[in-house]
DNA sequence: CGTAGCTTGTGAACGATTTCACAAGCCACG
DNA sequence: CGTGGCTTGTGAAATCGTTCACAAGCTACG
């Protein structure tokens, strides 16, 4: 198979939270340029992502709905049961721990860190916050395929590590910090700063676009 | 001005995130290698991302790193007080209401809002929420610069609608839906489900990556 | 004041992703 | 069972973003 390219596969997550709702409105079909509408992309673009997995559709006719929710979470991985553990239980983390959404898509939070001594020992959602003093021992303990970084910038680049050294081979990360890793693991960021960032720089820039 | 790549964007910003490290390390310049090194790009990619917008360089010397942050401020729109409603004041929406990063970044909440009555009236960082029922009256009192949105994904089209009329021009949105905005708006979606989605796809496929 | 050594700024080459356009194929209906 | 209408799957073209490579230009130092 050839390498699929990462804007397609957060695509092809999105054509299933889209597929979600056509199921749940009694769709039992659904075309290419359907999903697009729903996705804001193309039909063309819809179906060159799936393309590279297969061929799900009836020409003529369309996708149907169950069979193609099936087909993308084979791909994507969704239904397994993933586990978790949430590494900084600040503001974010504790939100995060807290997130029914997670639950309901196989997401397990089986662990969660803190280096705050005070937050030690409070529960979250029924799970104990650990010290970070054995952490890498406790991680290897605990197997979890996912970590999610919510630590402050400076405690980032160790946290990976710590991670990547007990096993983990899947990071979202939090803060603010591009993270060095081996190859085998995969990092994805999200940064509230620069997210709203990039909206402040569309506001300061939007006059000017009109003059040209 | 040429139209600038979002993803140039993106990493400006995060080269203002770097910047602050080394001017908390005491650096007077960097070079765009050293930025390159920090940011896990290239110097080429910096100094093309820069150069969009300037000549902010010395040969032989690099960047002086307060003048690049001064310009980078301006240019992303940083340091100005922007104000914001934060839309859903569930989990994720109160976290962000709390996230103290927000204000350190120039960001003021005015306003948080929610459809569940039980929320209504409790405080959120000395902020009151208030009720959606006079929801695009409110707003326009707020005249907030930014709608942040962490609300389910049915009421998403109709609170950007709203949100749109009530004069806001760049939205937030934490909601699993494809917004549709008129031109002139910018979204930005942040999406949890399709971010741990797109690591279970990598974990899924790491093995067969391997032998090709 | 001249030269050696760096580092920027930027066209041009390259690579990746998106869009186009159309043949292939399926369904429905007469 | 044949035809019309619709939608997929996919090479080819176009667009967009990244990397290369080097001339231009500044600093430092003798």
């Amino acid at each position: 198979m050839k390498r699929i390219a990462e804007s397609s596969v957060r695509r092809l997550s999105l054509y299933l939270r889209y597929l979600e709702g056509f199921a749940a409105r009694g769709h039992l079909t659904v075309s290419s340029e359907e999903l697009a509408t729903s996705g804001g992309t193309t039909s063309a673009q819809v179906r060159k992502d799936l393309s590279s997995f297969g061929s799900f559709g009836t020409r003529g006719l369309g996708y149907t709905v169950p069979e193609l929710m099936t087909q993308l979470r084979e791909i994507l991985g969704v239904g397994r049961d993933w586990r978790v553990v949430i590494v900084g239980a600040g503001k974010i983390g504790a939100a995060l721990a807290q997130y029914h959404g997670f639950r309901q898509h196989g997401f397990h939070v089986v662990g969660i860190f803190d280096a705050n001594k005070t937050r030690v020992g409070q529960l979250l959602e029924g799970i104990k916050i650990r010290d970070t003093a054995h952490f890498e021992r406790d991680v290897r303990t605990l197997k979890p395929h996912i970590g999610i970084m919510t630590v402050p910038a400076e405690a980032a680049q160790p946290t990976a590590h710590k991670l990547v050294k007990a096993g983990v081979r899947a990071i979202l990360n939090f803060a603010p910090a591009n993270l060095q890793v081996p190859d085998g693991v995969t990092v994805r960021n999200v940064n509230m700063a620069s997210e709203l960032e990039v909206l402040t720089y569309s506001l300061v820039h939007q006059e000017h676009e009109k003059h040209e």
